[in-house]
DNA sequence: TTACCCGATAAAGCTAACTTTAGGGCAAGC
DNA sequence: GCTTGCCCTAAAGTTAGCTTTATCGGGTAA
């Protein structure tokens, strides 16, 4: 099973020239081509993007996955730092998913805040509680 | 108790031209200034920027944020708008997390594939597997 | 065979969120 | 009275991550 490239996008919601400015940022350098330039996406190149898509998510810059796309073309003598990489991801995402707790917290004060100030009618009613 | 422009973005780990910027793009409306312009931030002003600082790490933009400020100048006439608006950010948060745990999940299971494999020594032993 | 998709490239354009640069003011301490 | 360190503004520059535009080629259906 191969794909074309607007079956891609639509497989990951992404825009075709997203999928080809990845392309040229060095994103894809496995996606094979027609002999007159199209693409051909195979399901390892499938398989790939969903790393990549998972990278991004996890806040990952363009050129440090690509970094991670060209250990991989390099095989097993980059696997510590395929490793690494992802053990570090790990810490970055916990820490995002904590600030994310917080903001949270803080935001479902602020809807209490709200729903309170609504009831009374004013906001007032916060400044005269504190006194 | 009042701060200077440099200590609040101490404080709030940003620096003195990210304030300067925020103030031009309307999200700080209330700092007063002394007679020579100098900007003089009140314990009421630190309260807001926490708010900000919360919004914007739950992804609002700026131009948002500062529609969201505008309604605090507004009074109690805004309080609906003020609550419906924490009440979609709390959405979005809580879909953000979400995003976020499937993430984690993905990192987490590349971890143990890279773990296997430097036990191996090679990372065909996950292609031998699934054959 | 002409119209219409789909594919391609190169290059320019865009937006957000800052940062940097260049210029200047005021107050304290040596 | 001069240096240092903080404050100020306006305007230009930067970066990432796309998007848009212009121009082209190939395959198929009416």
């Amino acid at each position: 099973m191969t794909y074309s490239i607007g079956e891609v996008a639509k497989k990951f919601n992404l825009s075709v020239p997203t999928l080809r400015y990845y392309d040229r940022e060095g994103l894809m350098p496995f996606v094979e081509r027609t002999t007159n330039g199209t693409r051909v996406f195979q399901e390892s190149d499938i398989e790939l993007l969903k790393i990549i898509q998972c990278l991004k998510s996890s806040g990952m810059a363009i050129k440090d996955i690509k970094i991670f796309i060209e250990w991989c073309s390099d095989g097993d003598s980059t696997l510590q730092q395929r490793f690494d990489l992802f053990m570090k991801q790990k810490a970055v995402v916990e820490k995002q998913m904590e600030e994310l707790n917080k903001t949270l917290q803080l935001i479902e004060h602020k809807c209490h805040y709200y729903q309170v100030a609504l009831e009374a009618g004013t906001e007032d009613i916060h400044k005269n509680k504190k006194k």
